[in-house]
DNA sequence: CGACGGATAGTGCATTATGCAGCATGACGG
DNA sequence: CCGTCATGCTGCATAATGCACTATCCGTCG
């Protein structure tokens, strides 16, 4: 690993690529980049924003970023900038199979177990997965519209926020037959918990 | 908080309360506790076997299961069963709203930043996503057949199984569709990455 | 002009979770 | 009786989270 040949044994998360992956499109603060990361990368790589500042630092320590201090009356704040072998490292890291997707969900836990608890908790949880979806589905058709902020970036863009909002739109359609068949369940209506 | 009045300082985290709910249906030892996870709960809550094994332990520190030692041979294993209280704090936790769902994707990284390399290595990711989405409905669907194991709880056990597969789905058909729009870009045909 | 709230720019600490290696026994087939 | 796979765990280092806390800068409203 040409790239790292410096460093001693600091290794990249994927936390790492997807901070360096943000420097690779401008020098940002580390405020700047936990607000980015929160804006779009959350929809498919959610990380707290305390992550997002530690991950920074760990970029330079790996030679792939550097940081420059500059002041705004007798505030600094630290911009962070991509160095060559961090380009190097992110477009090799772009070249390596991915690990398979996974949905994290409270809810589709409540939902396995709600046999433990009565028919009207399990219909307020289809039930808040339905507005949690529509609401994602509302978020992410402003963040589209604002997406013309990079407009040359805009190509691969849009194929990574239509995933996204496949997925939530796939679980609002599933709330809406899952509310059908809670109230079959309800009605005491076993067995018939087919879609048509 | 009567369930828990007599522990000191001790929380309860999702963890806990997926474990417990696995309890809920039957007494199991860490190992089996662990397999479970791995086979049904990993799908909307994915986490690692050490969590499993550690979270048994402040199942019963928190007084929500005990746990009793039998032997096979010279062998120890440890079986949890869940307590009262244990199924009160269970209940209590299904009557409470949920953390909105998220989706974790390295290969939605990737192509978000997929300017930054080939259009081939974009092309693969998209390929890649595709094959582990169609393994997802693979193994869901022989998860679904032998569903039948708690025919008691299969109403609402297809409920989240099915959330899960209609993800996956979403995943699959937009995968369909990305591999095409990427041809696009391929051929240096404009802004038409539009879905009819 | 001055008070106040919100945005900017972070740090520190405790706890939770992951990844991986390691270890020992039991069950079963050849 | 040997090998291999399933069972049944533990330990340690590192990663990640959650939350509280500090401080400055900027604009606006009274």
């Amino acid at each position: 690993m040409l790239y790292c040949q410096e460093v001693a044994d600091i290794k990249a998360t994927q936390t790492s690529y997807a901070v360096l992956g943000l420097l690779a499109l401008k020098p940002w603060t580390t405020y700047e980049l936990a607000r980015q990361s929160e804006r779009s990368l959350r929809w498919f790589f959610p990380r707290a924003e305390r992550a997002v500042y530690l991950e920074a630092k760990r970029l330079v320590a790996l030679g792939w970023a550097q940081s420059t201090k500059t002041a705004t009356g007798r505030r600094t704040s630290t911009v962070y900038t991509i160095t060559r072998s961090g380009r190097t490292a992110l477009r090799a890291w772009l070249a390596t199979p991915s690990a398979p997707p996974q949905l994290e969900s409270e809810g589709a836990i409540k939902i396995f177990f709600a046999d433990q608890a009565g028919t009207e908790h399990l219909r307020a949880t289809v039930e808040l997965l339905a507005e949690q979806a529509d609401d994602a589905l509302d978020q992410l058709a402003t963040l589209a519209a604002g997406a013309f902020a990079f407009p040359e970036r805009m190509r691969t863009n849009v194929l990574s926020l239509r995933l996204v909002s496949d997925v939530h739109q796939a679980i609002a359609d599933w709330a809406d037959w899952a509310a059908g068949a809670v109230d079959v369940l309800d009605t005491g209506d076993d067995g018939a918990v087919e879609r048509q």
